[in-house]
DNA sequence: CTAGAGGTTTGAGTGCACTCTAGGTCAAGA
DNA sequence: TCTTGACCTAGAGTGCACTCAAACCTCTAG
């Protein structure tokens, strides 16, 4: 598969691809005779989890290093493990906090439905 | 209240609180005979509000949009309503984007889990 | 055979949200 | 009186995660 491929199928744009590449995130791409790369399915899978690392808020310097264990292979498997277990009880957290707001803005809202329904009886009242 | 105090009671560094005051998200604040700010209790509420704003992911520029709103006065309450309303939908998306990470998450580590019980049942047979 | 689409590299530029520096003023305590 | 510490302004610098530019190469269709 070519980049070209790998930005439709993956969502990240050949820049990304290209970046994430030079930083490591991604191994280096096998190239073809033409020094252009050529991907296969394990890497889009692999994109597709950094997405999800991505998404939860984990900053690149950390996929950086979950990268580079799994580059190591099989013996890197605990700490990965370790990774993700510690990866998850910040995500928790987070989603806690994000419905604390929640509830916060949910009763800013009914504060603001009540001020606007009042101001309604007004102007409906003056209009009488 | 001077700058200093509102640094310990709201969390933000002077720095940022004059920061947000350069960009219009706190309003001037009154100044004392020797030109020091010198803030109110409302103060404190409006960057407790505006604190969880951010950490629901909005980002500054619409809290601008919001903060122009608020010292417009009463006749915003509307507008201020359903940008909450808009900004909550948001919210609760990206909840549920978390959640369904998170869902990930579990699956990978599960599997992180078996194989390395299975490497310990590796081992413990070789050691036996 | 040539135009154009898509690939390569290195390095510079962008937008966000701070964060810090330099150079100054001012009030209170030793 | 002198020093210390908290405050002031304008503007420069930082870190993150891209994003784009310039100059070049290579395959394919008309």
């Amino acid at each position: 598969m070519k980049i070209g491929t790998l930005e439709k199928r993956s969502g990240l744009t050949t820049h990304t691809i290209r970046y994430y590449e030079r930083i490591g995130l991604l191994p280096m791409a096998p190239r073809d005779q033409s020094g252009h790369r050529d991907y296969d399915e394990t890497t889009l899978a692999w994109i597709e989890f950094l997405g999800h690392l991505k998404a939860t808020g984990m900053p690149i310097k950390d996929m950086l290093v979950y990268a580079q264990m799994r580059m190591q292979g099989d013996e890197s498997g605990q700490s990965r493990h370790d990774l993700l277990v510690q990866h998850r009880t910040t995500v928790r957290a987070h989603i806690a906090k994000l419905q604390a707001c929640l509830t916060v803005l949910d009763g800013k809202i009914s504060n603001y439905a009540k001020t606007i329904s009042k101001s309604e009886m007004k102007h409906h009242a003056a209009s009488n």
